[in-house]
DNA sequence: GATGAATGAGCTTTCATTCAT
DNA sequence: AATGAATGAAAGCTCATTCAT
């Protein structure tokens, strides 16, 4: 086993017990027990519980951000990018239930500091308020604070997966997927 | 000081810490002393930490569902109902700025059981699911599975809350209110 | 419900439950509850917990002194005075299971003061020396130290009747009757 | 200090403590102050303080069986094998004074679980009831219930260790020791 | 006599972290 | 890098007892 690999067994158990059971009700031990790894491995690799969990609420949202900037395909139509980027961002997550599980817990919770909190926030959700404010622009968005529509696709973005990961069969039909976004379309867009 | 008044300090030192330290941070020693009580009064009152935060969490849902139901003032049109509707909620959560924030860091927290948050959930929403049926039999809300509205509501009035308690001011300017409605309906409506 | 009855049933009750889950397992509050009275309640009758074991302990002692002394037809023939009372004895334990079962688990016990345990042997077992001094005397009990033999009745009498309530049926059968007695009677006859 | 030391180190600390004090009112803390380890070390080693308690338990039974066996001599006599059985366990006994003083505390108390006395007996027991079988076989030992003189011999077992740690001087007197075993054997003796 | 809320010292157990190997 | 026995401060919780009513 490498190096490499322990730390990802590390990182994988984690997840995985983080998600089951909460963060405080998982212990150190538990963790590098199901890994396969001493105590004391776990520790070589993060110099503390907190830490760890902060290098993997960071890691996971940075894959997130990868996927759906990777996958966008700018059309120069603003609501078929907005469709585009929302259902890139719904298969990322239903594709990874224990990843998405672990931002439903942890993206608003006081477990993972405040600050480390904003730093994701930011980096993802940066570019989404500069998509904002260019539909502001064209007029095709809401003239409402960018501030708080962010919060609104943030709030809007995770009703959706829990909708989603509590009813998996649904995401199957075409309606459920429309649905979803034309609630968060309706919102956002400029009113007629 | 009588019964009622021993029980009533435990349980509003209980939401002030919690809220501002966390469940697990805040001991069971700290909440009996600064609500001036032995830490056996508190274990007399409540059988568990757990079963404190639950009947605290189950009490502060209540009260919020007492507080915006008494509000209510049916006027025989869906959008002014549901506009008084959003705005008492969001009153409610302006008023109650403690209350709020406890919702915002445990209404999705596996700290409460999750039978616990459903049952609140249930009893709140319930009557939001009603009148989102009813508004779909009149073609005025659209016509989308019930549950994933719900959670879209409940998305967005966290959304919303979270926006207006870390921005106090913007509550005062009636564009901010009106602005966070209109998020909220054209979201709900019936697309024209 | 007079005041003897509920002296009695917290008396009734804490016996069930030291004998069911033994003396510290059992919580004055647990008694006070199944016995239907107040916690203070029990702490007006007995000015401790350790007060209420002891004079359950004493009490039962005397109930059994009480029973076998009145049961006793002295024959003038020494072995059919020893039998009689050892039947009676037994017979009494299996009459009553419960008592006989806390006797078991705290007649050699520290949970019961020594002096307190002492104070009952001698009072119980008092005559039985003088029996046993009688007999040595006259040739038919063999010539060992009183002590020891009084141990050793004892011992035999707890080994017995554990045995008959461990295997309830046997008692009805004539020839484990007089097998028990038949075991007490060789150890302690003079031998031929 | 080695690893067995240390877990040693507790065991023998804990056996002085639960005689000396009884097992309630000795605490973890005490065990581990004394042994000159940290609490957290005691709990390494045994998963909680009755845990503990068991290991102890079954531990100094499986001793005294192993020391018994070991100076087993047969003779081809019964009587004598007995004699020599008889000798050697109270001799340990004698030796041992806390493991014996262990034993009558805890033989027949609740505080160590039935099931785990239950074990212990059989296992020790065992060969006495395969002795007893093999006396009835030849006629030398009363043909009574093997289960009712199991119970006999452990009740007068009990009753003459007590008697001899009470009175400690009486053991150095050989005609106390063949009073003992006197009393023990003309039990067992088939009758003339 | 009866009540039961209140007490608080003291208990067992936990667990993130360290460090000698 | 890897190990896992050891640590000890601190946690949640218990429960015999008191006392104002």
């Amino acid at each position: 086993m490498s190096i490499t690999d322990k730390k990802q067994a590390i990182l994988d158990t984690a997840l995985r017990l983080f998600v089951a059971q909460g963060f405080h009700a998982t212990t150190t031990a538990a963790i590098a027990r199901q890994a396969g790894v001493a105590t004391g491995t776990l520790f070589h690799h993060f110099p503390s519980k907190d830490a760890l969990m902060q290098h993997l609420f960071l890691s996971i949202k940075q894959e997130f951000a990868d996927a759906i900037i990777a996958s966008a395909q700018p059309s120069g139509e603003l609501k078929q990018d907005a469709k585009h980027l929302w259902f890139s961002a719904l298969d990322w997550a239903i594709d990874n239930p224990l990843k998405q599980a672990f931002f439903q817990q942890y993206s608003m919770s006081p477990t993972v500091e405040q600050a480390v909190r904003m730093q994701a926030m930011n980096t993802i959700l940066g570019f989404i308020g500069d998509l904002i404010e260019q539909g502001q622009t064209l007029g095709v968005i809401a003239p409402y604070p960018v501030a708080l529509m962010q919060d609104n696709c943030h709030g809007q973005f995770l009703a959706a997966t829990r909708y989603f990961i509590d009813n998996p069969d649904t995401w199957q039909q075409a309606s459920h997927k429309e649905a979803s976004f034309n609630l968060f379309w309706q919102a956002m867009a400029s009113p007629r």
